[in-house]
DNA sequence: CTTCCTGCAAAAGATTTGCACACGA
DNA sequence: TCGTGTGCAAATCTTTTGCAGGAAG
């Protein structure tokens, strides 16, 4: 966790910007936070629990800033606001999301080459990014399901 | 067409909604786009035309109405404002989004069933729905790109 | 000193909602 | 008549921006 944070602040310092103690701050939420999905909301109210005096604008800008340098990624759950997880583009995984709890997990593949090589041969269009969302139930909720019955004809 | 808009009515009088002018208007708009991608925006400065006197508003709460319906498909290609086009789940389709030009073209093709399967297997999660993003370089302007020269190292 | 950063408040942009009126079954 | 639909304006929500002050080299 130290590592991340002195690779954070190698990637700043190459562009001459600082690690100051706001996007320190932020950067220790995200990484303690691993593998939920937060929201600019919801890392300033995490953040102001040790940093009474930070502002919602700072850690706007910062989350840009990181995201920008490919230390966190910005990603869109469909909610209507940004959210953020640190990972740079190589290690980009794909997200479920249940459509009835509302739980997003990861799930980690590269089944798309396939694909991409695909649209290249057909269209021409080069993929240089991907951003794939699964919507579904998920295992509880699908055992939920079974209960309350699945023949059901609107 | 004509049927387009039968069917659509349909499905609006099956759940007591009914096919107001407004709601035609809009419906002959996206049916005379298709192929794009409408911002509500979009949507409203085109029906203006013929519709001089209709609202934001009521553009707003037809396209949720439709949306929610199955009629057409609410899509996000990112860029913070919600977009439209004609169709149902069913026929559903992947979007290649050029991030030099912008240009956002359909792809079909049903190669993720094979990855769903797999989602299904490893997590348990059952996929209904799925949206896959593609950002690349569309063939134009790969074109361009090769004469700007790619040795760049930053 | 000069540049980068910050907090605050105001602004911006997309979307939703309250309300009174209009229209069709 | 009654419930649905509409236009307008105000409200809401997320995100961005202007600005004056502050810290670091």
């Amino acid at each position: 966790m130290r590592d991340d944070l002195e690779a954070a602040r190698r990637k700043l310092t190459e562009r001459d910007h600082r690690l100051t103690p706001q996007r320190q701050a932020i950067l220790e939420t995200l990484l303690s936070h691993s593998g939920e999905h937060l929201s600019a909301e919801d890392v300033y109210a995490l953040v102001k629990k040790n940093h009474p005096d930070i502002g919602l604008a700072t850690v706007y800008r910062t989350l840009d800033l990181l995201a920008g340098l490919d230390v966190l990624q910005r990603i869109d759950l469909g909610d209507g606001r940004a959210r953020y997880e640190l990972g740079d583009e190589e290690h980009y995984h794909h997200h479920l999301i249940c459509v009835r709890c509302g739980k997003v997990t990861e799930f980690d593949i590269d089944l798309l080459e396939s694909l991409e090589a695909l649209v290249f041969k057909r269209t021409g269009f080069e993929v240089v990014d991907h951003q794939v969302k699964l919507f579904g139930l998920c295992r509880e909720c699908r055992a939920g399901e079974q209960r309350t019955g699945g023949a059901g004809g609107d």
